[in-house]
DNA sequence: CAGCCTTCGTGACAGTAATCACAGCTATCC
DNA sequence: GGATAGCTGTGATTACTGTCACGAAGGCTG
């Protein structure tokens, strides 16, 4: 596929380096990226789908951290990258998702060879740190309702669509709540006309 | 004060630079260094004393997010800084604090040319978005009680004593809690025998 | 010493969310 | 069509935490 247009901003030497260079990968919907303490060898970029990152904890509870979507990069995957330290983070897809992989034995000339890679690196960092920051804002300041209504939304926004294919178990998991939990408070939207429930189906006005 | 034993890591030319173009600036224990909202203009590195930075929301809660010490460096100045954002967060000084403030404009040269700096800033970031996560874990998936333990355990090692000077109210602050439940878990802990208390101290065993 | 402020202890109560229990409903597969 | 599995709705119960109320104790100041 033709991912150049996905990365508009690359210089074209560095578009070379990376088409000589970095290994194009597909996977498949519900496929595990990366695990918890697994060892990363390549900096991750997204072409297509959506990834997930999430954290877990020993008991099986898990936490969604936020969506990769095509155009962006894997921030963990570049820090750790840098430094060879293991990840401390889940990626699964969400989708049928296609990625580039770059080595990372290349990230630090990259850096220093091209001014838009390292823009493009330090955007990331940012970008990715605000929304962790966000999800801290989140989780300390908002009640369950509230955390709900953010959910829906964002997951509306990174879809693009209003009919949210998703079952209440999956945002129970997400937002390391209860399925009973959900639907209740899901149920309470409804009554006050936000959205309206389907089977595996919310539908967002 | 002399301090390239802080940073002890900066290769010779990059300290001659710093000792140039930086301003060593003296905060008293509880200025405000940096407020939400605010545009940066430096990059902020740590020579003495504790910063602490913390999340504020619209109705006065507050939510610590990590402590800042000497040869550390506020990861969130860097990216604002880069990018000429402005800040999303608070950093107040704990204690009497020494800082050293480079000015944003001779960021991307430094980054360029010295290899020791563009390490110092990856780490960081890395070190900064660790810490991050550690606070996501700890709202996500603990409860209060385990979260006040974390929070004397961290405080002792970055203070590095045992008998903490600390009050109930500021503790309740800090985890965006309330000073009744704090008393009652730190009343717990003492029957549990992992601390003492006193006032306006608590000893830990 | 008397007044005052801050800190700390504790009981009572309320609200949120997690858990258990169970029933109905839909889709799919033989 | 009947069995089965997954999704949804709902009540009852419980645990945790935040809030209110009030009192006691320590320390500071005039």
């Amino acid at each position: 596929m033709n991912w150049k247009n996905i990365f508009p901003q690359f210089e074209p030497p560095l578009i070379e380096l990376i088409e000589k260079e970095a290994v194009q990968r597909s996977f498949a919907a519900g496929d595990i990226i990366m695990r918890t303490g697994q060892y990363i060898k390549s900096t991750v970029l997204v072409l297509e789908g959506r990834i997930k990152i999430y954290r877990e904890n020993q008991d099986g509870g898990e936490f969604l951290i936020y969506y990769l979507e095509p155009g962006q990069a894997c921030a963990v995957s570049m820090i750790c990258a840098i430094q060879s330290h293991t990840s401390e983070l889940m990626a699964v897809a969400e989708e049928d998702t296609e990625v580039l992989m770059i080595p990372v034995h290349l990230m630090d000339d990259m850096m220093n060879q091209y001014k838009t890679w390292y823009q493009f690196v330090i955007q990331t960092y940012r970008a990715r740190f605000d929304e962790l920051l966000s999800v801290v804002d989140n989780i300390a300041f908002r009640n369950m309702d509230e955390r709900l209504e953010f959910f829906l939304k964002r997951y509306s926004e990174k879809t693009g669509k209003k009919k949210l294919e998703i079952s209440h178990q999956q945002i129970a998991d997400d937002l390391n709540s209860s399925r009973e939990v959900i639907s209740r408070l899901l149920k309470k939207m409804e009554q006050r006309n936000l959205l309206k429930l389907h089977r595996n189906m919310i539908e967002l006005f």
